[in-house]
DNA sequence: CCAAAAGTGTTATGGCTACACCCATGT
DNA sequence: ACATGGGTGTAGCCATAACACTTTTGG
């Protein structure tokens, strides 16, 4: 009886003639999407990247020779030019219907580009999607080049987007105001080196609420996360404030 | 320059090229693996399977036509015989080197099976992995057939396991804990009423501490999240307890 | 000097901890 | 009666909240 359930479960034979069926893979695609989050004019904004009339997240596959973790970094890297960015898991997106077929034909109509019905792009696809915090200000700093292809958007006002990819910006949104609450990692918003009175303003837009300036910072600074640089010179009335740096 | 990047990524004659390079897939295997978690004798054990030597997960493949989450609770289904279970996403794991050819080969010659060594099988797999909190007294109410290839084993005397399977249960166990802090979700793990004594001993297994019997359980009465039945009866001294039943 | 900005201090409050106490039941 | 086990109450403590106060700077 116990073999029965094995032989099921790992019978070779079986299996191996279920993974084609008519071309069809048993086994669904597997890719990665990214929801990139920036920060700017008080704003929490994600990059989009532009086809037909919709738009999507930037995303793409993972290689033979490369782990999940390490697909995720470089196409991050190829899309903002960024390296050591902080990067987490969110979700899995599995839906039976999530698959790029009317997506696909749009591109393929405005590339003039023949579509294999048959592809396996066309397919159904399973994403594994990561978020990441970057400074806004170091990303595409000769900027305008990707103007038709790139946007920046407002979380609050995103575009109409491919397939499930709005829910998944969404999803990520949500998860980002669980998360900074216990990882503190928002300062990857920001550039190197910070002032609390920035963090403050920051972790105000995130959770959409006012937070105490003085408990915030004593909180922040008890974390031992942050180390004290010399102070900021600008030109504004009112005290300079110090600049801080998270601690690796 | 907009066009050049977009074209790179959804270049459709590129990738298709790719994806196949003499019977090798270009996209990783996906694969589930479920953490089956059980209570009994006042320890937390986790349900294994036994190929050849060694121990691994429960674990099967998205089908063309259901979810990621509805393949999750199929498979959770065919091993435990349990509908409605709890079921909650774990990790990705997808090291580049995750592969089962050692597990394959010792399974073929235990079988006396050939074992094509171009298989997709011995291909690279990227496991989604999820844990479940079963009643461990409704599962295989028949049990006995099954000893030879399945058995329950305790959380802190795991056997060896095939691939990475001994760190995925151990990453269960670490989540496990910090989640029922939140979640509260561990009555899962009993019968469909319990009692408080019961649920209080059950934490102070899961956290590995013990905790304060009246805290406990007025907090767990505060979440309103139990709904209070008639008293138990039993045949031991002290006061009948209460039993109580999760709401929905 | 004044207003604005940044840093620090003070008191009240709510939840958590630890423990004490009370109640029910089998032997 | 009493040991055992279950339910509830209470005083101390700590983290958080709300706000006040002080210091620094540009105009």
């Amino acid at each position: 009886m116990a073999h029965c359930h094995v032989l099921f479960y790992f019978c070779i034979m079986d299996i191996s003639e279920f993974v084609k069926n008519g071309d069809q893979y048993f086994l669904p695609n597997l890719s990665i999407d990214l929801v990139i989050i920036g920060y700017s004019d008080a704003k929490l904004k994600c990059l989009l990247l532009k086809i037909g009339k919709k738009w999507l997240l930037p995303g793409g596959y993972v290689q033979r020779n490369e782990s999940v973790e390490d697909a995720a970094q470089r196409i991050l890297k190829s899309r903002a030019g960024l390296e050591d960015t902080f990067l987490k898991f969110l979700a899995v997106f599995g839906s039976e219907d999530r698959q790029f077929k009317s997506f696909l034909e749009q591109f393929a109509i405005n590339e003039h580009i023949h579509l294999d019905q048959k592809s396996w792009l066309t397919d159904r696809f399973v994403s594994l999607t990561y978020y990441a915090l970057v400074n806004y200000e170091e990303i595409f700093p000769t900027t305008g080049d990707f103007d038709e292809a790139f946007g920046w958007f407002d979380f609050k006002n995103l575009p109409e987007m491919w397939m499930d990819h709005n829910t998944i910006v969404n999803t990520a949104r949500i998860q980002l105001i669980t998360d900074i609450q216990h990882e503190y990692h928002a300062h990857n918003l920001l550039s190197e080196s910070f002032t609390m009175p920035e963090l403050h303003k920051l972790y105000e837009t995130i959770l959409g609420d006012r937070i105490d300036r003085s408990r915030f910072q004593k909180k922040m600074l008890s974390t031992g996360l942050y180390k004290r640089l010399p102070k900021l010179n600008k030109n504004t009335p009112g005290r300079k404030p110090y600049q801080y740096r998270a601690k690796k």
